[in-house]
DNA sequence: CATTTAGTTCGATGTACATCGAAGCATCAT
DNA sequence: ATGATGCTTCGATGTACATCGAACTAAATG
């Protein structure tokens, strides 16, 4: 007669096999990617991507399109993400060396975390704002504060817009090989989707890294006044 | 030479057994409990409960102090919890009807989460303090006003002690059977413990749900400004 | 039409691992 | 001391499942 507490072990196990984790942080990248696509990056044959696709698909974990005969896959929302970068966190804080590591140009420069900036790039772009009063800082928790929305709107937000479902307008979200806050939620969202919008940067093939053109990085730095 | 992303699939792993799965949502309760204890709540043998107890230590999501001939598990931290508050989350959405299902007694009520008060009980606190303006409530985002600073001082609250380690004040924490925020970090970690120590609730034995003696309820309604 | 490309289904193989019984150490009680 | 309790290690058993080769469907290409 008790409730049941959800059964996390299913969609843990779903994470659990190495191939599909491989997906699974892959499609961090955002952008919609094809089966063979997923197979490559998973490093496993199309046979054996296509049953591990099943297998997220059923378990709610991705969504599908089709397209001709392409099949584009994708994180099924936030909260998949959530989990991922909540993982992805918890595993840098219990292997420190490989996270913070030396290595790596790219990854670490910039990246994209499902739908909005990481990585060097996106940890300046939150202190510049915080610095510009434009963001109140309190630990995980973040605002926006008059000034900030104004200055946003002049870009052309449009917060009416945002308020409409139940996503959170701006929110931090912990950056696992930085360590340190980035902007996540809609606003997030918004800034990563004006950075391809003003063609300051393309996304990198291996689709979770992005690079930005030196002219790009400038525009980018003095629109949201990273001094550098 | 690409830095590598952590490999959540180990981490995945370790949760995705179904007796540790079980193991560490009943340490969700916040309270250490003991091999044996932890052995009957994944309904197997103390055997297979020791061998399980050793992978979750060895991968860093819990912690065991020594006592005697008693040994007493915890979780490792606030992000390991993060963690599984994530995953029950997502499991809950995509199990709709286990999750907000019509069964249940004192689960759905009023239970821990971690180290804070969750169930009917934690949205109705969440609640009250956003209508008394002690809180700010901005979607997944949470801020104390002064005015709610100014209150739970008086009520004992240390903030100056808080600020000392980087865990948030005040941070929101959405609510599996209630779909709704309720407060955690430092502050729902008082909160909580405050209701304790006031004696106006105690935990039950199966180490997950709370509680409440009449009289302990009506205080914690007239204290936290709960209109029934 | 035939040919390539994308994705699937099926069956066989192998490996990883959860499980428990039995036996072994500690620690506490009497 | 002797016995009881809490937890562990070892070994044997069984099962679940990831993997790929081979063969199949569906769509684009020419």
């Amino acid at each position: 007669m008790e409730i049941m507490e959800p059964d996390i072990s299913t969609v843990a196990g779903l994470i659990a096999d190495s191939a599909r984790s491989k997906i699974l942080t892959a499609l961090m990248g955002g952008q919609a990617l094809t089966a063979t696509e997923l197979s490559i990056e998973a490093d496993v044959t199309p046979q054996t991507a296509s049953s591990h696709l099943a297998k997220l698909l059923e378990g709610e974990l991705l969504q599908v399109r089709k397209q001709g005969r392409h099949k584009y896959f994708q994180l099924k929302g936030p909260h998949v993400a959530a989990v991922l970068e909540q993982l992805l966190v918890l595993t840098a804080l219990s292997t420190p060396k490989t996270s913070t590591g030396p290595k790596d140009p790219r990854l670490k420069h910039a990246r994209v975390c499902y739908d909005h900036l990481a990585g060097e790039l996106g940890v300046q772009l939150y202190d510049a704002l915080v610095s510009a009063n434009m963001l109140e800082d309190f630990g995980e928790l973040t605002r926006l504060t008059e000034k900030g929305k104004t200055y946003f709107m002049s870009l052309g937000v449009d917060f009416q817009q945002f308020n409409k479902n139940s996503r959170p307008v701006c929110k931090s979200c912990l950056d696992w090989s930085e360590r340190r806050n980035h902007i996540a939620g809609h606003l997030g969202s918004w800034i990563l989707n004006y950075i391809f919008e003003q063609k300051w940067a393309k996304q990198d093939l291996d689709a979770r890294s992005i690079t930005f053109t030196s002219k790009g990085l400038k525009a980018f730095n003095s629109t949201f006044l990273i001094k550098q």
